[in-house]
DNA sequence: TGTACATCAGTGAACGCGCGTTCACTGATGTAC
DNA sequence: TGTACATCAGTGAACGCGCGTTCACTGATGTAC
């Protein structure tokens, strides 16, 4: 396979600029963003944005994909800094990571975590990104399955989904654990939203000690030890 | 004081009928809610409705308030329905209450518990109506004071913050058992917002079990029973 | 190595919409004497 | 009880913007022979 083309390289870069200044054009009009905006930032008429994006909502799945993608490696890279068999160490790694991402990039959260846009409706191709986070969770799952087991009385159709989500993430773990995982995952993201969608305003300031007690509660809840 | 007049009656109508429409516009565009369509809705020119709200902003507002009083509202009756010590009883219909709530106005839960809307600011006013449906938990946190307290390893200046918040809510707990109410408060939102901004998609589909699991196993870490 | 043709990026004008807000106005409803 | 005046709801036109998308076009870059 040969280089890529001068022609290619330029066109990719182009595509790499109008992403970054559309994102930052979710700052200030959120989801509803604006092509024209961003065409007149990047000094071009709006119809030449046409050449990398077949509509509006064509960039706007291309930032969603990316913030994904964005979250997903966080993860991973805050799962990898850590010794692979302190589970609490990893889990904490990787929730303050994720919350390092989303306080420095709070538009893409919200893109991603919060109300969906208006009018869009996700095309297929942002699922596989969307899993790439949790599969860090699935992994510290899966090196605790055994030890951190547990089991469950879920109602069997559930235990059926939860057994898919099982077999995707932690193949070894249990049923029990997956659930109990799900739980701890959702705390996390669950305090995010509060944190970054304002329902701590006025009562909580101390956020990232606040943060980080509620990841050590989900913690001890599966049994994480460090 | 007299009954209101007729034109302070008729007044009182029509900003409940802006409102009603305003809220199903909010299906169709999100929080960039337009004042003229809503105007065309109700068969009026579009600056008679600055006869009842002195702008865009304000009208959202209304609706944010609004929205807040239906969830704190319903978060009290299905509290009132059940025995004052099933305390389980009461966390149980208190979540599955909000979440039907939340299921049958998605857009006004996404108003409130999503993504801030962009180039609004909440003024004061929405900050009490927010609080009401927490102090439905504080009441069932207060009413098992003793029975469910237990320690609290916070950082002083986190203690404190939490230490405010019991006192608002549920001057009898202890600090430890306020900030577990806080966790299970977060799971249940958590929770919500993964089910209606489409994190369960792909995933799971019994979310009506899922949620109950989910609310369970946030009672059971509280230490609740029935 | 040079030439002929195809591909592609970007332009500029246009279409057909939308929006929030202001303002001078008409006509009806309420209030004070 | 009737009249004069003040209050208020709603109109219609206008201001000054914004938007996504299409289309025919120019001119530069790449490709095949």
């Amino acid at each position: 396979m040969s280089a890529p083309s001068l022609r290619a390289r330029v066109r990719a870069e182009m595509i790499d600029e109008i992403k970054a200044t559309a994102r930052r054009h979710l700052a200030a009009d959120g989801a509803n963003l604006s092509l024209r905006a961003v065409a007149r930032d990047l000094g071009m008429v709006s119809s030449a944005v046409y050449r990398y994006f077949a509509s509006r909502d064509d960039l706007l799945t291309a930032l969603i994909i990316d913030a994904y993608d964005a979250v997903g490696r966080t993860a991973e890279e805050a799962d990898a800094a850590v010794p692979r068999d302190d589970l609490l160490a990893r889990w904490l790694a990787v929730g303050h990571g994720i919350r390092g991402w989303a306080l420095a990039h709070p538009h893409e959260y919200a893109l991603i975590y919060g109300s969906p846009v208006p009018g869009y409706r996700a095309p297929t191709d942002t699922i596989a990104p969307a899993i790439r986070a949790i599969g860090v969770l699935g992994r510290i799952l899966a090196d605790g399955a055994g030890a951190l087991d547990q089991p469950d009385e879920l109602p069997p159709p559930l235990r059926a989904e939860i057994a898919a989500v099982r077999d995707q993430i932690a193949p070894p773990a249990s049923v029990g654990l997956v659930f109990h995982g799900m739980a701890a995952w959702i705390q996390l993201f669950g305090c995010l939203s509060f944190e970054l969608f304002g329902q701590l305003n006025n009562a909580i300031d101390e956020r990232e000690a606040f943060f980080d007690r509620q990841l050590r509660l989900a913690a001890d809840q599966l049994g994480l030890r460090g």
